[in-house]
DNA sequence: CATCACCTGTATAACGTTATAGAGCCGCGT
DNA sequence: ACGCGGCTCTATAACGTTATACAGGTGATG
């Protein structure tokens, strides 16, 4: 195929141990012979055999981002800081998607892909604490995002209880009483959504408000269409809400549309939250008020642990990370502040 | 680290070569062995090392999409159908983010990373026919979406010219006579926008339109916030235009966002159109008109192709492929099919 | 002048897999 | 009885790299 190694070795005159350690600098060599070599490298073109390499080293460089939907466009921008990250490191990054699929989760977190990747970041939706532990514990795992807790390995994420809170509070301090909330799920799936319900239920109850079952809405998935859909209904009720807490930035613009389509003027009839920061909700009409986390550091951190981890380094700290968040007002509440 | 073919050979008293067959049946095995090997690999949980298969056979089953903006759904929503097929022809698609740089076009073209990828299917912007020529043939490579002609590789996208003619024609056709066009570029990058420009000026000629250069609008880059600017300028002319039809959904979507802010109605006093039919445009306020390039076939036809040529399949019909467009009227040209 | 340490460079054995050549066995036809 | 083909299986040489053990030469030191 390419050049290799020995085609170096022939045409500077030198072993193959010189070449190899002119490339990788693992033992020093003297300065003629060094540019001799590194010449013969410029001249045809060499290029180390990654598969090689790796077959030697144990190690390929590589590692994989694998987030439960690629369209969502909160991980399109997160992986796009934990690509620069990871290139800052020295490692590719590359994108898996489970498609939320438990059997794609698992599999990643089997490892028979393992093989071929130094470590894994993975944003679990479908499996929990057992399946994550049934991992072996020298293969490099870095979860965001979700709720599974009480694990070894690093876990970075937003305090969710929290953020729904602050999103609640807001939306009291306007002046909302019968505030819903789009994107319940039934059963263990999707932990995440129920600690957001459950900050939802704390604020609610902390503001002398009426828990009303009515006004949490179930959704299958977490879309945009699942949020119209929802929100539809919501209007459909006797008595509608007067705000809306999204799941996430997704499902609060689709809840946007229905209420455009339903001809309810966004903030004065209801007010909208989501959460996520996604570009697209500083665009919507009106534009969405979000919690936003501070993806940068979420993706940076999360390279960073794993990489840490994949090179051995006894990493010190909680394996818990929470990261900062913190509340973008616009338009969709009625008090921009950005 | 893990269980490796000699473990395999042990545990069931055979030699590592007939685990081998067992594992990829290059060659018959006798239903007894094969039993009992089959026991000792689920035993042991064996997986093969993708490493070292990789450097016996040349091949890693890895292949790569490389897109010039991660965080554009458009991308993101073909990357999802070009995953699923590639998954079904047995191999593993990675995402690669060239950031619309040069460099990191010209990186992923030169190969030093093919060494671990068997195939790339790549959406160029700022490379051109000669550093495509200067790619070693050998090395499999489809092209999507941009207008690098006259290369021998597989090139699939649609026809730009006749799809910016078709989203002028629906302009002209409900009546509007200042047609403005968003994210033309300066200099030789980005062949898509110089062929949607010169589509729009053949429409426009078509319909006994005059073309002016100043309801041309330059973009820097092409996300909703260029799209936001470029509006705001056009508003800002003596004459403002009584439609746009932006370089893509995004561009269109972040003009949507600037009319709303300055108070015009879409589509009354201006009417907007994108190309992508990315399933934000679905949502927005009012919906937005698109061309819809047929993702699908063309996320299935890279795949496919790429796949093709790794295998050494000789394939037949030409090497680029125009895939079909329709348009999707919607509410911002006011007249919704959908 | 002998000894020792040091510095450069070399030869070679892995890493885990697959493809090739060939070994052993059985039954069949001559 | 002998040879031959067909069927299983085995032994082994690659693939391209890196790490280890070692060899040769030089300069400093006693």
């Amino acid at each position: 195929m390419g050049v290799n190694l020995k085609d170096i070795a022939q045409r500077a005159g030198v072993s193959l141990a010189t070449v190899s350690n002119v490339v990788n600098g693992y033992r020093p060599v003297g300065e003629r012979t060094r540019q001799r070599v590194q010449q013969a490298i410029d001249e045809l073109g060499y290029s180390p055999n990654l598969g090689a390499r790796h077959l030697r080293r144990g190690r390929t460089g590589l590692i994989a981002l694998a987030v439960p939907e690629l369209t969502n466009p909160y991980f399109a921008e997160l992986a796009e800081i934990a690509i620069a990250e990871a290139a800052v490191l020295g490692y590719t990054l590359v994108m898996e998607n489970t498609a939320a699929d438990r059997g794609a989760e698992l599999a990643l977190l089997d490892g028979s892909r393992q093989r071929i990747i130094d470590g894994l970041i993975l944003s679990p939706v479908r499996v929990g604490r057992e399946e994550v532990l049934a991992r072996t514990a020298g293969n490099p795992l870095v979860l965001i995002g979700e709720g599974v807790f009480d694990v070894p390995h690093d876990h970075i994420a937003i305090d969710n209880v929290a953020a729904s809170h602050a999103a609640i509070r807001h939306l009291v301090a306007i002046g909302r009483r019968r505030i819903a909330f789009i994107g319940a799920t039934p059963g263990g799936d999707r932990q995440s959504a129920h600690l957001r319900v459950r900050g939802y239920r704390e604020a609610l109850a902390a503001a002398g408000l009426p828990y009303r079952q009515r006004l949490v809405a179930r959704t299958d998935a977490f879309g945009r269409l699942d949020g119209m859909r929802a929100m539809r209904d919501l209007l459909a009720l006797g008595d509608p809400p007067d705000a809306v807490f999204g799941y996430n930035d997704l499902v609060a613009i689709g809840a946007l549309r229905a209420l455009a389509e339903a001809g309810h003027r966004v903030p004065e009839d209801v007010a909208v939250v989501g959460i996520d920061d996604i570009e697209e909700g500083r665009f919507t009409a009106p534009t969405l008020t979000t919690i936003a986390p501070d993806k940068r550091e979420i993706g940076r951190l999360a390279v960073r642990r794993l990489v840490a981890r994949i090179e051995g380094a006894q990493v010190a700290g909680p394996l818990t990370v929470q990261t900062p968040f913190r509340l973008l007002r616009r338009e969709s509440t009625g008090t921009p502040d950005l």
